[in-house]
DNA sequence: CGTAAAGAAGACCAAAGCAGTCCGGTTTTC
DNA sequence: GAAAACCGGACTGCTTTGGTCTTCTTTACG
């Protein structure tokens, strides 16, 4: 499984369907029309993006949210930051003690390891690479054509977001 | 958090015990001996990793539990596989229909790449691995040497198992 | 200045998944 | 035949998750 939630899944959705027109404000309601979420779960999901910094909210009528940075710099790593807390694939990769284990743990470096990667490949697609895959040429997603994206991997780095990125290669 | 069960964490820590003396019987008592998993947790994860094929049972007195595989071929995805079944980011990353939004959804390919680059980061790391760094010198955690693994990242090929492989470097 | 359109905040609930334990049965060795 | 193991479940309590509802505040516009 290793599964995300359905929260942060619709989250990804909402956040690339605003990166289609950054600049404009989107109401909650209306993403929900264009996106198939219920309403309410929209609602939610945008406060908590809002909390997390992602979105910026305007009150009153005629409001809505938008997209605090642009879609380039915005992270699948950072949607579920915002919603699911930090990326942690064990306890153990992340924060020490706690675990009877611990010392002498044959699991707890290379899980740090896998961490890393896994935290790699999620920082390694933005809002932007959506938004241009959803107005791709409409194709059977067996031949999705993105392919052959090599990742730098480097723990030591654990924010190469900038530097490191995918290169999305469509034919 | 993206977190995968304790349970799945408990079994890789079983299998590296036994990684470490791989010809070796290992009775479930004993391995909750070694591990400080509870005996009745122990016992169960070792019946679910039987069914999955990773570990080979011997009934009767004197029985106990071996690695079916080779350490170096058993990797942490396959301990995954086994308990939670297959590696899914989203449920839309792997499995066609069900969902309203489907077609035109700027969240679906993506997402299918980055679940490649996750099971390639699950795949990197084998029981070997860990039962190195385990007989390996302690060190403080922060300076555990694992870096620089360059994945090469190829989604048509769902099992690069054997050939792509984490190289891990140690000063 | 009042009304409608929006977001803010949080309480609430139902359902599902997960962790953990326990039991009775079977197989093998001594 | 008794003890040491594994086998196959059932079962339960708990936490998390998904999803909805209500009430309040803010802003635009006629």
């Amino acid at each position: 499984m290793l599964k995300l939630g359905k929260l942060t899944d619709y989250a990804t959705v909402l956040l690339a369907a605003m990166a289609a027109e950054p600049e404009r404000l989107h109401a909650a309601l209306e993403l929900s029309g264009r996106t198939s979420v219920a309403a309410p779960t929209v609602a939610k999901l945008l406060k908590q993006l809002q909390k997390g910094g992602l979105v910026q909210s305007a009150r009153g009528a005629h409001g809505g949210y938008r997209l605090a940075r642009a879609p380039g710099l915005v992270t699948v790593a950072d949607v579920i930051r915002a919603l699911e807390g930090p990326i942690a694939v064990t306890d153990c990769a992340v924060h020490d003690g706690g675990c009877a284990i611990e010392v002498g743990c044959a699991a707890r470096a290379p899980f740090r390891l896998i961490n890393a990667a896994v935290t790699q490949a999620l920082e390694a697609v933005t809002l932007a690479d959506m938004a241009a895959s959803l107005s791709a040429t409409p194709r059977r997603p067996a031949e999705v054509p993105l392919t052959e994206v090599p990742i730098l991997f480097h723990p030591a780095n654990s924010r190469p977001t900038s530097q490191v990125r995918a290169h999305v290669r469509r034919r």
